[in-house]
DNA sequence: TTCCAAATGCAAGTTTGTTTCGCCGGAGAT
DNA sequence: ATCTCCGGCGAAACAAACTTGCATTTGGAA
């Protein structure tokens, strides 16, 4: 079997903490943070590029300002949970770009969505198709966010 | 009054759909891909870092591969709607760096947090911290993620 | 039509990221 | 105990990308 890649020590959470917050930090200063050399940096960024401990390097857009201001979650709850009614429904929120984020969760409902629109006819359409058109849907909660209060994808670093 | 920035045209919009996805793109090939060259594309993700149009470029951690498996939703609501007690919350989570996104919301919620946690233990001693240990909170609904479907923070673009 | 402003493309300069090399330290075998 | 192999680290050379300045063009307003 193919060898097991090194476990995450300190020196990649320290990385890991300062590429979450600004990936466009020269590997000379975060070298210099960490007490490493650039190159022992690189490594380190490449090695966890490639075993998936860095899922992505993105761009964060504002989406007020590309006219999609309005940002809403949705609990959705099915009549069926058959797995392969679940599956269907993963598939379907996947590829619906107005769904930024799907979680498929245990409690009260089944899936909770983070959608963004430009409005609320854009909203009352895309529920329209759905879940009004979508017979495996009992019921869904909508609640509009007001305030994007704190937004990112950060994950807490032990350390 | 200070010149409002141009606004985006579709190139920007390319660009940004571009970035989005992986902002290690070089730009020549940004450029290739929307018909322009590398300059005028550097000039532009300038202008849209500047305006704020671009909140910020991060490296996507996998929460799982740093210890951190557990993501799980709660919905929140207070005992008072007062302006200073609604602001202290929001002060609160924001600071808690477990809290990954905070959301002021309308509807039979007043908050809705993620949370990112490594185990059941350390959500429970957060439930004390945060919300137990907090009078303003009538009650709290908790959704566990089986399956994170779907997770990210793109905007759907038109174009 | 003419002028002005903004944006583009080209080219040079600078910074950054990448690769290669040699060295050091540790584990295992002889 | 010593030798050898292996993996990682640091220094330097290399290549690539990004950034800047300037001349040109384009679009619009006077």
């Amino acid at each position: 079997m193919p060898p097991s890649p090194p476990a995450i020590d300190s020196f990649d959470l320290a990385i890991l903490a300062m590429l979450q917050r600004d990936n466009t930090t020269p590997q000379r200063l975060i070298g210099e943070a960490v007490n490493l050399s650039a190159p022992a940096v690189q490594r380190r960024i490449k090695r966890m590029e490639q075993s998936g401990v860095i899922a992505g390097n993105v761009a964060v857009v504002e989406p007020a300002a590309v006219g999609q201001p309005i940002t809403i979650f949705v609990e959705v709850e099915l009549e069926s949970e058959r797995t392969e009614l679940i599956d269907a429904a993963k598939r379907q929120f996947s590829a619906t770009s107005e769904v930024q984020q799907c979680y498929y969760v245990t409690g009260e409902a089944d899936f909770i969505l983070v959608v963004t629109v430009a409005d609320m006819a854009a909203y009352e359409a895309l529920t329209r198709k759905l879940f009004f058109g979508n017979n495996n849907v009992r019921k869904f909660r909508t609640f509009v966010a007001m305030d994007r209060v704190k937004v990112g994808l950060t994950v807490p670093l032990p350390g």
